[in-house]
DNA sequence: TATGAATGAGTGTTCATTCAT
DNA sequence: GATGAATGAACACTCATTCAT
C-alpha cells in the first residue's frame, strides 16, 4: 500500500497542526488528552503517532523549523544587502511562527537543536555581516542585536496570532523598527 | 519581639527571591518542591510563608511591580522629552525584571491586575505621547509599538540573565535600538 | 459493544461494594489509597470511577438509599398495622445496611438530602401514625421515639456486620425489644 | 511549688473539656489546631499538656469512663432489682456521656481498655443478671440486648446533645423503652 | 514555661504512558 | 489499526509532631 504512508503523513500532518494550536493557546500546560480530543482521536491514537509528548513537541518543532529553512532558503539572502536580507528573513520568520504558532523555537527547550542552528545560523550571519559591511551600527555587539531581533519579532508575531496585525504589517513594523529605530527624522 | 514581624518579611523575601529565580529557569514547570528545595526549606515551611501557589505568585508578581512602581515613580517621566522618558522606563524595567526574574510580568497570566494596568499605563503613555508629539513615527500603531518594545525589552533582559550583559548595556542597547534603529546614518 | 456500559457498571457496584466495607471498617479515615487496594485496582483506576472522594461517597449514599428505597416500597407500610409496619420497616433497613455497610447514611454528614429525606419520612412516619392511632405511647415524643429507633437499629446492625447475628435475628431482636420492650410479662 | 501540680491539672481538666466539645462537634477530623484554638492556647503548649494526639484522646476517653465509674459505683446497683439497676445506670451513662461528649467511648477505637472494660462490665452483668433473674426475655441473647441497649443510649443521648432533651427526660425514654418497648398496654 | 517555626509523612488529584481488546 | 481501560509517578496541599528560642 503506497498510499499508507502518505495517509499517515496526511494524519500526522494534521495532528501537528492542530498539537501547534493547542499548545499556543494553551500553553504547556495543554494535556495530551486536550490534544487528542482537539484532533478529534483518542489519546491512544496519538500515541500511536507520537509516542510521546516529546515525541510530538520534536516533530513539531522541526516541522515548523523545516517550514522555516525553506522559506530562508528561497529568500536568497546572499544576493542583497544587510537591511534587504533582514526584511526578508523577517517575514519568513513571521510566516513560519505564524502558520506554526511556533513562538517557542526561539527558545531553549526541545531538542531538534542541529535543525534549530542551521535556521538561527543564518538569522545570526546577516546581522553579523551587517555589522562587517558597516551597515549595522558596531557599537552594539552582534549578539546582543540579534537577541534584541528576536525580541522584536517574538513582540510583532504576538500581534499577529492575537490577529490584531496582519504578517505583512507586522513583518514590516518590526523590519523598520529594528532597522530605523522608532524616531522621526528630526533626531 | 518587635523583630519578628520584620525577621518574618527578610524571610519572605528571600524566599521571593529564590522563587524568582526558580521560576523565570524552569518556568511554570518549577515544583513548589524545587522551589523550597532551593529556598532550602522544608515544603511545608514554604507553605507557612505562602499558603498555596498561587499566593506565592501573586506576591512574586506584586513585590516585582512594587519595586518597578517605585522606579517608574522616581523617573518623573513628564518632566522629559518621550525618548529621554523611554530611556529611563528602559533603565527602570530592566533593572527590576532582573532583580526580579519576573519577565513573565509583561504576559497575561497573574492577577495584581490593577497594578499591572498601573505600570503598563506609563509605559503605553509615553509611546502615545511620543506618536502625538511627533517624535515617534506615526506609520505603526501605538499597540504595535508596544508590543515590538516589549519585544525588545524581554530580549534585553534575557541578556542580562544569562550574563551576557550588564544591566546598564542592555538598557542603552534596548533604548538605542528602538529609538534609532541598527542601520549606521548612512540610510 | 453493548456490554461495555453493563461491564463499567458492574466494575462500579464492585468498587462501591468494597467501599463500603472498607468505609464501615476503618471509618472516615480510610484513604482512597485504603480503598483501592482493597478493590484490587490502582489509585488511578479508582479515580476513573470515582472522581473524586465526595463523588465516591455521593455514590455509595446514593446506591445504598436507592436499595432501602426499593426494600421500603415493597414493604407497603400503609397497608398494615405500625407495629407490623415497622418490623418490616427494621428488615429493609437491616438488610440493605448491611448490603451496603452503610450505617453512616443515618448521620448527618453527606448530601444526597432529597433521598435520605425520603426514605427517612417513611420511618418517622410509620412511628408517627402508630402514636396518632394510639398503637405507641404517648409519653415520649414521636422524635424521641425515632431517635431511639435509629439508636437500636444501629445496634443491631452492628451485631449483624460483626457476623455474631444473621439479618433476621437481629431484626427482630430490634422489632421486639422497640415494640415490646425487654421485660417479661411480669412488668 | 505545690500549686504547680494541680495548676496544671486545671489547665489540663480545662483543655480536656474543650478537646471533648471540639471533638464531639467536628468528629474525628478536628485537628490538633481546632483543639488548641478553641482552647485559647497555641498548639506547642497543647503537646505540652498532651504530648500527642492518642494522649489526648486517651486522657479524654479515661477522664470519662473515671467519671462514669464513680457515678456507677453510686449506683449500688446490686442492692436493686435489674430493672432499677437499668435505670440507674442509664442515667449514670447519660450524665457522664453528656457531660464529657463521649459518645464514642462505647465504640472499640481507643485504648483504655482494662478501664473501659471495668465500665461495660457492670452494664453486661446488670442485663444478664435479669436474663438469669427471669426479669429480663431470655428469647434473645445477653450480648444482643446489650448492643441494642447501646444503640438506645447512643440515640438518647443524640437527642441530649442536640438539645432536644434533658437528660433526665432522656434516660426515662431510653429506660422505658429498652424495658417496656413502644407499645401500650392493649398489646 | 510557652510558643512560633520547621518538617516528614500522608492525602486527594492529575497526567503521560502502557496494555488488552 | 484504533480505542477504552489501567497505572505509576508526580504535584499541590495538610497535619501531627518536634525543635529552638
Amino acid at each position: 500500500m503506497v498510499k499508507n504512508s502518505t495517509l499517515r503523513a496526511h494524519v500526522e500532518a494534521g495532528i501537528l497542526r492542530v498539537a501547534a494550536t493547542v499548545l499556543a493557546e494553551r500553553g504547556d500546560k495543554a494535556s495530551m488528552a486536550d490534544i487528542a480530543t482537539a484532533a478529534g482521536v483518542a489519546r491512544a491514537t496519538l500515541y500511536r503517532y507520537f509516542p510521546s509528548r516529546d515525541a510530538l513537541v520534536k516533530a513539531l518543532t522541526e516541522a515548523a523549523l523545516a517550514d522555516l529553512h525553506d522559506r530562508i532558503t528561497d529568500a536568497r539572502l546572499d544576493e542583497v544587502a544587510p537591511d534587504e536580507a533582514i526584511a526578508r528573513l523577517t517575514r519568513a520568520v513571521v510566516a513560519a511562527t505564524h502558520e506554526y504558532r511556533a513562538l517557542a523555537l526561539f527558545g531553549e527547550e526541545h531538542g531538534a537543536e542541529e535543525l534549530k542552528e542551521r535556521l538561527l545560523g543564518p538569522l545570526r550571519d546577516q546581522i553579523e555581516r551587517g555589522v562587517r559591511e558597516g551597515r549595522f551600527r558596531a557599537d552594539i555587539p552582534p549578539d546582543v542585536l540579534f537577541a534584541l531581533y528576536r525580541g522584536i519579532v517574538e513582540g510583532g508575531v504576538s500581534q499577529v496570532m492575537s490577529g490584531r496585525l496582519g504578517a505583512e504589517q507586522a513583518s514590516a513594523a518590526i523590519t523598520t523598527v529594528f532597522l530605523n529605530g522608532t524616531l522621526t527624522e528630526a533626531t
